[in-house]
DNA sequence: CGTGTTTGACCAGCGC
DNA sequence: GCGCTGGTCAAACACG
């Protein structure tokens, strides 16, 4: 897996090299996906070519409205896993700090904000519309911290995780 | 008592 | 300009 990706969010998550994969392979019974949003980032869009890209892009089509983007837009990345739970273990400390209903969606959406001190990666986290047992993780920002906790529990997750090319 | 969640209000961008 | 929608705030609340 492209654990040079988990690194990029995940600065703790060392180890295996990139290794190209995204394309082709297995859109199969994959469902994890990795999703890299920069709209007017294009710089960053090779990053994005082997990715799902559902998350944003599909609400745009529908309202297209981003707020606040005009000065400050920091690239997102979304995962998308198959879990019955909505609250991934990463390691890192979260607060809620915010819940909305989204259109086409029955499973409200959740906004969460990282704790630490000066880190002000945000996610949020929501479910398909179409596949309730898929939960679609965004994040915002990247940590500069370590994570507080042991990661077994996440890295257990990644280990069964496999790329979702469901657009590919 | 410290920390995190819930929840309604508020705000801003966009389409009509 | 108005209304809809997504994103955030903050007070109240729950829980260890």
């Amino acid at each position: 897996m492209e654990n040079y990706q988990y690194q990029a969010i995940f600065p703790c998550l060392s180890s295996t090299p990139p290794a190209s994969q995204f394309q082709g392979d297995d859109r199969s019974n994959g469902f994890f996906g990795l999703v890299t949003n920069s709209e007017l980032d294009n710089h960053v869009s090779h990053e994005s070519k082997g990715f799902v890209n559902g998350t944003e892009t599909s609400e745009m089509s529908k309202s297209g409205k981003r707020k606040g983007e005009k000065k400050v837009r920091k690239p997102r990345y979304a995962f998308q896993t198959r879990s019955q739970v909505d609250i991934l273990d990463d390691g890192y400390r979260w607060r809620k700090y915010g819940q909305k209903a989204v259109k086409n969606n029955k499973f409200p959406r959740s906004y969460y904000r990282c704790t630490h001190q000066g880190c002000h990666v945000k996610k949020q986290v929501q479910r398909l519309p179409k596949d309730e047992g898929v939960v679609v993780t965004t994040y915002e920002g990247m940590h500069s911290h370590p994570i507080e906790k042991s990661t077994d529990n996440f890295e257990h997750i990644l280990t069964q995780m496999q790329i979702y090319n469901a657009f590919n």
